[in-house]
DNA sequence: GATCAGGTTTGCA
DNA sequence: TGCAAACCTGAT
C-alpha cells in the first residue's frame, strides 16, 4: 500500500499491518478480531523456531535454505480460495495466477469499503454457483474453466465439504481434494499445506523438483517427517528469490 | 513468432 | 505402471 503498510484478507475479514521498526508492528484490527482470526492465520501459536533448532543440521541443502528464508510462516488460508487459486495457477506464471484471481474476485466477489480503499472479495462457492462456462472464460482462464465449474458444484452439491476436511487426516484429506476434476497431486499438496495446515504436506512444483535434482535426485524432504512442508517452503524461497 | 509459466488429463505402450 | 502429447493464455 502506499503508506508501506501489507494488507491481508480472509474470507470477510480484512486487516492492514505496518511495520515501524525491528520491534513493532501498527495493527489496523482491534484484539479480539486478532485474537478469533489472524492470530490462528499467521500460524502463531507454532514455534518456527523450535522447528528450525529440530530440524538444522541434518541436509547441507536445506540447512542453506533456511538460511535465507527464517522468519517465513505458512499462513492458514481459506480452503475454498486456495482451492480454486492452485486450480488456476496450473501452467500459468504468478501475475497471470494474480491478474485472472482478480478477475474472479470483482465479477463474482463482494464489494467492500474500508476507511483506506475498496475491494473485492474472493467469492463464495454461493456466489460462484451461478458462473458459466462464458463468463469464468473472460477471466482468463483457459482449459481450467471445467475444472473450476466440477469444483463449484461439488462444493455446492455438498459432495465437497471444505470445512469438514479440517477432521481428515492427510492421506484422506488429499483423496477428496484429488477427486476434484483438474486437481492434481501438487494441487492437493497446496491446499493441505496452505488451507489446512498439514506441514508434513510436500508440494513439488518445477522448483522443488530442481532443488531435488540437486540434491542427487533424492528428496531431502523425508528427513524432516511432519516439518516436511515447512522445509519445502524454505526450500521453495530460495530456489525462487534468494539462489544465486 | 517461438517458448515458457508454481500441472493435469488423456491416450497408448 | 509409466511416459508423452495436448491443453488456454499472457508474458518474455
Amino acid at each position: 500500500m502506499e503508506d508501506e503498510s501489507y494488507r491481508f484478507v480472509h474470507r470477510d475479514h480484512i486487516v492492514y499491518i505496518r511495520q515501524i521498526d525491528d520491534h513493532k508492528v501498527e495493527i489496523s484490527c482491534d484484539r479480539h478480531e486478532w485474537d478469533e482470526i489472524w492470530s490462528a492465520y499467521f500460524d502463531l501459536d507454532r514455534s518456527y523456531d523450535g522447528i528450525i533448532d529440530e530440524c538444522y543440521g541434518r541436509h547441507p541443502f536445506i540447512d542453506r535454505s533456511i538460511d535465507c528464508g527464517r522468519g517465513l510462516r505458512i499462513l492458514r488460508q481459506d480452503p475454498w480460495e486456495m482451492l480454486i487459486t492452485f486450480i488456476i495457477s496450473q501452467r500459468k506464471s504468478i501475475p497471470a495466477i494474480a491478474s485472472s484471481v482478480e478477475s474472479i474476485c470483482k465479477k463474482y466477489g463482494t464489494l467492500v469499503e474500508t476507511d483506506r480503499e475498496s475491494l473485492y472479495l474472493f467469492p463464495t462457492p454461493e456466489q460462484l454457483s451461478g458462473a458459466d462456462a462464458d463468463g469464468l472464460s473472460e477471466c482468463s482462464l483457459g482449459y481450467r474453466v471445467p475444472y473450476i465449474l466440477d469444483a463449484i458444484d461439488r462444493v455446492n452439491r455438498r459432495e465437497l465439504d471444505m470445512d469438514a476436511l479440517f477432521d481428515y487426516d492427510d492421506e484422506a484429506l488429499l483423496n477428496e481434494l484429488l477427486a476434484v476434476h483438474g486437481v492434481g497431486i501438487k494441487v492437493a499438496n497446496c491446499v493441505a499445506l496452505f488451507a489446512y495446515n498439514r506441514i508434513g504436506c510436500v508440494p513439488i512444483d518445477v522448483h522443488i523438483a530442481h532443488a531435488i535434482a540437486e540434491c542427487g535426485g533424492k528428496s531431502p524432504f523425508e528427513l524432516y517427517g511432519d516439518n516436511a512442508g515447512i522445509m519445502q517452503q524454505y526450500v521453495f524461497y530460495y530456489e525462487k528469490n534468494a539462489k544465486g
